[in-house]
DNA sequence: ATTTGACTTCGAGTGCACTCGAAGGGGCAG
DNA sequence: CTGCCCCTTCGAGTGCACTCGAAGTCAAAT
């Protein structure tokens, strides 16, 4: 269920805007991950643990939504768990290693985009098999 | 070990090139496949037994090592074994039955291209990213 | 009051694709 | 004859990334 916590503030002028949080349910279905396997991040220290409510359930807030639309993003490229781990952790350091991060995100971007590369060759090889098999049919 | 078998005719005026043979140190060699990978491949029926020689080895000719080779590129554009298995056996079935294979041919060509576009699209995120940390560091 | 359903933790199980080790044999160099 | 290396088969182990089930809690709906 998606909520908007409500403000305590008497501030009337307080423009902020209302902060989102959602639960487990409802970044499952944004993130096209399983609650199972959102945990399963969790544990595995791929994903900063969000706040809990009363009862102890998950509210996620929007930052942490972005943050796991991105890491499937690493992950659907690739990304060792590991090495995302490795990310996420010089994030939580703080401050001062964005050079340190720069060089994972590069490093990953290179390995991907000769991935690609060899994936297109491999694809040509493929269509090449199947025209074979259209001209012979023909 | 490559050989170049003998042959045993006494027609001197056979002009078919000599058949290449190939031990699976060779043929590993070739492919980037381990020999261990390679028999577990011929196990798991992915690849037509060899011939073997006097003393029961491997002895792989040039239209295995073709097959090897585009196995490899079936299997590292993420065509599951259990597929792979089904077009060779297709293969083995003798002539007839070619749209079969293209069927498979061609739904894992969509599988892989499809793949290929979200993969960029995952891609420009992350120079997105890296962009990102790059002005923050200028 | 009871049922329903979503949530929790913990830990075990699954699926895929290798990957490796053990145990033993063949043949050749020294 | 003795290493030595590569070969063989069989079967177990590994690594990765989930994926699921069990057992229990809690709150809202009926």
């Amino acid at each position: 269920m998606v909520t908007v916590t409500e403000t305590l503030s008497p501030d009337l002028t307080d423009t902020t805007p209302a902060e989102h949080r959602y639960d487990i349910a409802d970044v499952a279905l944004q993130t096209g991950l399983t609650a199972h396997t959102l945990r399963y991040y969790e544990r595995a220290g791929l994903v900063q643990s969000p706040q809990r409510d009363a009862v102890g359930r998950r509210r996620y807030s929007d930052a942490d939504v972005r943050w796991i639309s991105f890491l499937t993003r690493l992950r659907s490229t690739g990304m060792p768990i590991r090495v995302v781990r490795q990310y996420i952790e010089l994030c939580w350091a703080g401050d001062g290693n964005e050079p340190d991060r720069l060089v994972i995100l590069e490093a990953h971007r290179e390995t991907v985009r000769k991935r690609l590369e060899q994936a297109q060759r491999d694809l040509e090889h493929i269509d090449d098999k199947i025209d074979l098999y259209r001209k012979a049919s023909s």
